[in-house]
DNA sequence: CTCCGGCAAC
DNA sequence: GTTGCCGGAG
């Protein structure tokens, strides 16, 4: 027993112990995480309402209009009852996007009533049967309100896997890769974990060391210190972005005082990797400039290391 | 005629 | 993310 997770078509392979892995992330995540307030409710009607303005809106301006949405409308049979412009216009009064997701959750809350008899339906098949309800949030609901689902996949999860374990940009591999990764039975906390690692330490400025990502000593990302990943933009034209990065060239020497050329490079663009299209070369040539520009100095540390650092 | 992949709209 | 729509597929 290798404690490899592999797929059968072998495009991925974690090359450490699967249990391991599993381990570091959950005590990471139980050693400290953000509190939201829907992570501590098992209330399924909860759990799709919190997912639903998730999916339009950032987290931190979720927590306030979930709290208001659920004082006003407590359950199902209450947001049933509700008149469809009410719910509309909470919606538009919050800024949580498209109305059509007030609409939707308001005829799901309906179609529990009349179809399930005010029962919440609890599997990812029978869930996806509400309206506005899709396979991601069907089993989003199934793993934090009921923790039987499957790997939760968002854009967070495929970046980290990408990342991490090599796994192919293509969402077939991520889906497989992120349901080896899933302790079973543990959905609930585990998609918690891994989407609060894309979110805090591995999100498209990665985090690594400033969060104590559990991961570093397996990501591949890390080793080589190349961290695209499917949702990072591309990069900008080139001249447009020779001036941005000579900016984080500079704000970053203030914070750091000197450093060594490949960490400089890391720490100014996700996509540095020494050997790469723009990497070490690419950096000594916009440091050459700075440096005729009289704005760094080429150095040595005390252990006669290269180092660059701020014009005096 | 139902099912599925690709797309646009929300 | 989900829905709705369309063309190709079986």
């Amino acid at each position: 027993m290798t404690g490899d997770a592999e797929e059968t078509d072998g495009t991925w392979d974690l090359h450490a112990d699967l249990e391991s892995v599993r381990r570091a992330l959950i005590e990471w995540y139980e050693d400290d995480h953000r509190e939201f307030p829907w992570r501590r409710t098992d209330d399924p009607y909860a759990i799709l309402v919190s997912e639903v303005m998730s999916q339009q809106t950032q987290l931190g301006r979720v927590v306030e209009a979930w709290e208001e949405f659920l004082e006003r409308w407590p359950t199902t049979a209450e947001l049933a009852a509700a008149d469809r412009a009410d719910v509309v216009g909470f919606w538009t009064g919050h800024s949580l996007g498209y109305n059509n997701r007030a609409k939707y959750l308001h005829e799901a809350a309906t179609q529990i009533e009349t179809e399930y008899d005010g029962e919440f339906p609890e599997t990812p098949g029978e869930l996806e049967e509400l309206m506005g309800v899709g396979p991601y949030t069907a089993n989003a609901v199934a793993s934090f309100a009921f923790n039987q689902g499957d790997a939760v996949v968002d854009t967070n999860v495929k970046r980290v896997c990408y990342r991490a374990f090599g796994v192919p940009d293509d969402d077939s591999a991520f889906e497989s890769a992120a349901n080896e990764l899933l302790p079973a039975g543990h959905s609930r906390v585990w998609n918690n974990a891994i989407m609060e690692l894309g979110g805090v330490a591995c999100g498209q400025t990665p985090r690594c060391d400033e969060a104590g990502c559990p991961w570093r000593e397996w990501c591949q990302a890390y080793a080589s210190g190349d961290f695209t990943a499917p949702d990072v933009p591309t990069q900008p034209s080139f001249e447009g972005s020779r001036r941005q990065f000579r900016g984080r060239v500079i704000a970053t020497l203030r914070e750091y005082d000197e450093l060594e050329v490949d960490t400089l490079g890391h720490r100014i663009r996700v996509d540095y990797a020494p050997d790469g299209e723009d990497g070490r070369e690419w950096l000594e040539g916009l440091l050459a400039d700075l440096e005729d520009d009289g704005l760094v100095a080429f150095d040595s540390d005390d252990d006669g290391e290269p180092v660059v650092r701020l014009k005096r």
